[in-house]
DNA sequence: TACACTATGTATAACAG
DNA sequence: TCTGTTATACATAGTGT
């Protein structure tokens, strides 16, 4: 039986700790399943215990967002290599070219010199260029990302209530 | 009061709604933090309103799993943007040396002919160009991209509990 | 609109076995 | 350890003001 009201602090005991954190963790979910289904809302609840384990609960909208996050993630981890990879073959083809100039142009000529700063393209998309480096999780750029659903923009606020 | 169990679907009044929303809500987000607090546990939680309204809780060691994830987004998206100036830059660079040597050999001659496939580079970080399709939330690369805060891996199980 | 009240249902920690 | 029971605290929907 419940005596008075509990203390809000850390259980000590690791055996009720496990028990407490068990119902605590069911109720929790069940009450936001109750939530997103009787107030028409959308919830999304990830808990670890204190031994790395992960539960988790998403309403069915959610975990469309939860699985666009996760493919976000993907196709911007897979752009990254695939850039790199590409401006490293580009590097290399120039490397070889280079040479070949040099051994027609002869030694004792500085060969060609082109600053890759200034040989910058057409002008008529710089704005894709500029760096935004505010806090954001989301959905802005998706278009260019070929992310194929249509999503929200997502901006997490980390206060709490 | 309550007569008899609450049928677990859409409250169809938007006014009832309303209030059960409010106040399911709060005892929700304060059920999170009780059980971050007496059990140990991280929690995060995120539940929007049919309205659009969005409300979080996060415990403070999920907080920074949060921010670390802002943080990893807008790294990989300037990192995206970056890449792909490099390599627009290469090959620009590119353009112009081939016009050189065109412009040098004369015309009739086919130029310089370089593979790209086959100009691979060293083979010393072969490992690095590996494509991961897997669907992940975490931080398996977060040292190539420099992620300053050591993090977990979170791998997001979508099932509900 | 929004807060206070209350009957009833639910959650919980301690206890029993 | 685990499972069930139970006294108490808490949550909730409806109603009143």
């Amino acid at each position: 039986m419940v005596r008075g009201k509990i203390e809000l602090k850390k259980i000590e005991n690791a055996n009720r700790l496990q028990v407490s954190f068990t119902n605590r963790r069911k109720v929790l979910m069940k009450k936001a399943n109750d939530l997103s289904i009787l107030c028409d809302a959308d919830v999304a609840l990830i808990v670890f215990s204190n031994t790395g384990d992960v539960y988790n609960f998403s309403s069915r909208r959610l975990k469309r967002i939860i699985s666009d996050l996760q493919s976000f993630q993907t196709i911007l981890l897979n752009q990254v290599e695939t850039s790199r990879l590409q401006e490293k073959i580009a590097l290399e083809e120039n490397q070889l070219l280079r040479k070949q100039i040099e051994s027609m142009v002869g030694r004792g000529s500085s060969g060609p010199q082109v600053d890759p700063e200034s040989s910058s393209s057409d002008e008529n998309d710089k704005e894709d260029h500029h760096s935004d480096t505010s806090l954001q999780l989301g959905w802005g750029k998706r278009k260019k990302l070929k992310i194929e659903r249509p999503a929200i923009t997502l901006e997490v606020q980390v206060s709490s209530d």
